[in-house]
DNA sequence: CGTCGGGTTGAGGGTGATCAAAGTTTGTGG
DNA sequence: CCACAAACTTTGATCACCCTCAACCCGACG
């Protein structure tokens, strides 16, 4: 991932916030200078580090700059259930922002490099600047519209349609923010970790992916995923991307 | 229904609203006398009724001022997933002030009494009302913590817990309105309907209800919960309550 | 009284879990 | 650079949870 990082080391974390933002909401000069001035202190971070824990009451939110990271919960009996990825340019517990208690834990997958933005400041700005609360807000619905679409796929697809509809998932974001091209793209997540966002066993995870492998429909080895028939992989999966929500707000 | 229909026309839906709102965020004299001046229209829809479906735009937000509403999605076989339900004081659509077109459908469940308040007029308040605004984003980061609760239930929980934990959530936020005491509620979902809600099959569901009711947890019959042991539900379940924010935010 | 939606029951099967062990890769320290 | 450990992947065998199908029952309602 060492490619990755440097990469994005050149991009100001404040322009990689705007160029999101703005996808969404048209946002004016005086906006995006203001989010621009955001005082933001980054942080280089290792793979499986918690960056916040269920139960703190963070007084800051974190930006993504380069790296994955996940979501998750664990249930009395031990089972961990993966909520989301996040990839660079997501702010994954924007929500503290007016939920002061995480409900859940927020992990990095690969190693990262995260940006915090602290709740007053971020407080500030939202309340005098209208438009950017407006652009902060929409990217929580965006998370809650991805949430749906997970509870329908642990809920109601088998397990060979799961794993495409993740995998489709994964790689739409990925393409939007221009980390990946719709057939090729780097996933920091062990066998285990994918067994986890889709509510399936490891073993099952391994037997459906060579399912897929052999079915000519991708390759999925050690962090790297291929797809090799793009159409099939989007009809197993039912993929639809309108609840990724791309296209700007209006 | 009737009783509680009854019940509910007494209170303006205006103070539905600023009630519930008022739970989460600390509001001024200003915002309160602001969002009661908010034009609602309200109607009167049967049960299995659509508010909202897949694909449309609408132009207003949907305050359930009374009855019980779903929002749900159809998989390309035919399989529905309940996502949410909602109760009164609930605004299940309020995503649409900020994420133009629906990625999902909005359903009654039973004879619901519904309030609509148009974007606009909820734009222009909740750019000129800072607090106003962050109040409604709290409902909707609320919404999806909920989301995210659920994506664990149908993920990672077995048939029975997951039941219980569903029966349990649901007591619990209809007792913050009022609407039922720890171990009885109406609840108008036919087991086809739960059984939407638990990614399971209706005859499961029937088979896993039995199976509580002679283990002497709860009675679930034609629309009516009562819970005989709330103590052991709740370990069933692995109910925290956590995540349903329901102390203030600050 | 007949119909219909919903609940209940039984039989049989399949998807995916669990358990256990053997490969394989990765990383680390000597 | 090699040796070793740890983590991850793969495979096989067995099992259980839950699904499907099909029939029947029941109460509500026209």
């Amino acid at each position: 991932m060492l490619w990755q990082r440097e990469r994005f080391a050149v991009v100001h974390p404040g322009d990689l916030l705007v160029r999101r933002l703005t996808i969404g909401t048209p946002l004016s000069a005086n906006d995006i200078a203001a989010i621009e001035r955001l005082p933001l202190t980054t942080k280089e971070l290792p793979a499986q580090a918690a960056i916040v824990r269920e139960g703190e009451r963070p007084s800051q939110c974190c930006l993504l700059v380069d790296g994955f990271a996940c979501r998750s919960k664990v249930t009395d009996l031990g089972k961990r259930q993966i909520l989301s990825i996040h990839i660079p340019g997501d702010i994954p517990d924007l929500q503290t922002l007016h939920l002061r208690v995480m409900d859940h834990d927020l992990t990095t997958l690969s190693p990262c490099t995260v940006g915090f933005i602290a709740h007053d400041v971020l407080r500030t700005v939202t309340r005098e600047q209208p438009l950017i609360a407006e652009a902060l807000w929409r990217e929580t619905l965006i998370d809650a519209a991805v949430f749906r679409e997970w509870i329908v796929n642990v809920g109601r697809r088998p397990a060979d349609s799961r794993m495409a509809h993740f995998i489709a998932e994964v790689g739409k974001r990925l393409e939007a923010i221009g980390l990946a091209t719709a057939e090729q793209y780097e996933l920091p997540m062990t066998q285990i970790d994918i067994a986890d966002a889709l509510g399936l066993s490891p073993v099952h995870v391994n037997r459906v992916i060579q399912e897929l492998r052999r079915g000519g429909v991708l390759e999925l080895r050690k962090h790297s995923v291929s797809i090799r028939d793009l159409p099939r992989l989007m009809e197993l999966a039912d993929f639809d991307d309108l609840y990724l929500h791309q296209s700007p707000a209006l």
